[in-house]
DNA sequence: TATGAATGAGTGTTCATTCAT
DNA sequence: TATGAATGAACACTCATTCAT
């Protein structure tokens, strides 16, 4: 799915977009407007969204300032389609890696390598999301508070799968946000040239996670040593 | 270590450099000031650094906007001290409670409940330190980074005693920095009604974070079943 | 006379003057023309000439913005037709009603009426008319000012007409404008649910303006005891 | 009462007015507001209020566009302003005109020459009044509509004093609109070149309007011969 | 010590209008 | 006949900051 198709799924509802009859998407406009929004992601990431002026977002995209406006509502209305792309994007991915796996283990690797593949390749995109969590209001920011919390369902899913198959006993709720801790912080702090690439990078934090909630969550054995 | 204290250090070099050494502080002075940051640490939190206008401060703070900048030199020095204070105070917390830990785990333990501890007593704080991570430019951005590298190093320390200890193998970099992402996430989703304290949190963390790595790091034993 | 009948005679000299005498005109065409008009009246009412944008119009017609100019020069065209419009239909309308009146009074009491009851029915009309007065500029603005003096005209004849009948003695001007005065502010005050309707009106009005004039105008007789 | 006065008055909610304690009125600063609102009236009067814009208003005074906002919360506060004061000043000296008169008669002319006398000197005021009519929203809005509903009521007071001595049967209201009307369009014709001044045309108004109540409005004698 | 006054530069957004199709 | 795309100029308003007092 491209940014212009969800771009254009959701221009939908704004002015008079007639949409001819045939509907044969007119590909030139759809990249137009997803090369807006891909400039305004990365602008958004460079200077966060309150930071970053429609006059930036005219000069890197190359439209007039009013043209901008001839195809978004608003600044707003960029944050959110970008947003919502974003995690319409990753959530469909996953969801497709999901189908072939049945291991539980498994299926949470899926989900790691997914997510950490996805916004090593968008580390603009990352920040946007993490960043301007709280900037949409009203009807705009509960449709991607409630696409966020499917996210989150979904691992959280996936985590009790696990619980299930091994018997364990932990609290999913501060797993998942343990996870989610671990693996949106990349932004921070990866650097393509000294750090591991998205596959080798899911395998370590795999281990990592996996290994601390199996055997944190282990219903103690009567001869375990020590607390740890 | 007040804010108030920190806030008249770094004051020192700036303006009509009236505060001679020798001077007796004016505590009611300090706690003023102290007072500014603890409300422009707030708002900042709330609107971010580049949502909120020095009026809102001035609002905030029932200081005149003129009254503002006769003590701040500017907005981002603002945000400098309180990022200042921050990083200094979390550091300064953890090495007394360091001093008295010789166990690897538990030195470790001591760093997540300390970090932990302060950031959900001050998550305004917590979100100003990490959303705000790049905005300081040139020296003062520079004095906040080492600070934050001293931070880092102190953590790695930790964990390379810890490897040293059990023999383990493993990334250090990807270690603290996965323990800094599941810390750091917790101010966009802990809810005191509903979460855990810090107490609690940091045991549990700590026991994921511990198990993982310690595990996921043991050397290979022969007759090691699977993979996990 | 429609409104689309005016409407398309002032469109002539407009563009490609496609439209040849010969021509049968098309009605449906005009009658769209004249639903424009319509509505752009209703929004100038609204919303003032100024404030109101042909974003606006175009929204309150369905027809498009480019499509808007493809029939009309400008906004300034469209206040143009309107208030042409308005103010030939009730000219023209009072010619014809005056045609069978001979006494003085009752020739005053039919302009009167004309005109209350004209816009009583077309209150936006009215308010367009007198709030926009000076906006036209150029040829547009004299040509109705050139139809606004014709109007007042007819009023100043029919009035030095009722003076030569009854032997007074006035300012005419001064007569006309208050005349006026008094039926055009109608607008900011009527209420069609608790005010009289425009015969009503109209008699009310009549009376009192023209026992104000005659009472007021006539010579002192020798024995009138004092002024009033 | 100065424009100055009411300007101050209504500046006390603004801001952190501090308003020194000895209340010494600070003339200097009074009048470079007092300024700024006849400025804005004479523009409001000349491009309308949605047509004049603050760049005009910051050109017209020589105040920069960011002082004008330090002194007036926006563009409706200024209309606020010179409506309120405008509306104030015409009803507190028309209170004084009438204390020393008791003649019914008397006291409606002294209404109509207070009005044009004031108007025929502040002809930019008295078309901010009446065409900016509506645009004022929710309190100020409301607070200006009641004090018109005063000066409305005072003059219906006076209308009913006069049918009370007269025994005449007329409807107040109209006549009061009708009156209303009269003397408020004269901002649309008044020449002070060749149409007369504020007393003289008082004189004239008050002999049309009255006459033409009186006879109006007086019971029919037997002998009448015709409807007029 | 503390503030009211003042501002140049910038904000997001809307304007009337043009033009290729 | 009719419209989507596009824009330069303007809009009301806010910004961080300075300065005289």
């Amino acid at each position: 799915m491209s940014l212009a198709a969800i771009e254009t799924q959701s221009q939908e509802p704004v002015k008079n977009g007639r949409k001819s009859a045939s509907e044969v998407p007119d590909t030139r406009f759809d990249r137009r407007l997803a090369d807006v929004l891909t400039h305004a992601s990365r602008i958004f990431w460079e200077k966060g969204y309150e930071g970053a002026s429609m006059r930036d977002l005219s000069r890197a995209t190359g439209m007039s300032l009013a043209g901008l406006y001839h195809y978004f509502e608003s600044k707003e209305e960029l944050l959110y389609l970008i947003q919502k792309h974003t995690f319409t994007t990753i959530i469909e991915r996953l969801r497709q890696r999901l189908e072939d796996a049945t291991d539980p283990e498994e299926r949470i690797r899926i989900f790691i390598h997914n997510h950490l593949e996805y916004f090593l390749a968008n580390k603009e995109a990352m920040k946007v999301l993490t960043h301007e969590d709280e900037t949409l209001k009203n009807g705009r920011g509960a449709e991607i508070a409630a696409i966020k919390r499917d996210y989150y369902r979904i691992c959280l899913g996936l985590l009790e799968e696990l619980g299930r198959a091994q018997g364990l006993q932990f609290s999913g709720r501060l797993a998942v946000l343990s996870l989610f801790g671990m693996v949106n912080w990349i932004y921070t702090w990866h650097n393509p040239r000294i750090d591991a690439d998205a596959n080798s990078l899911a395998r370590q934090m795999g281990d990592l996670f996996l290994h601390g909630v199996i055997h944190a969550a282990k219903p103690k054995r009567k001869n375990s040593k020590r607390k740890l």
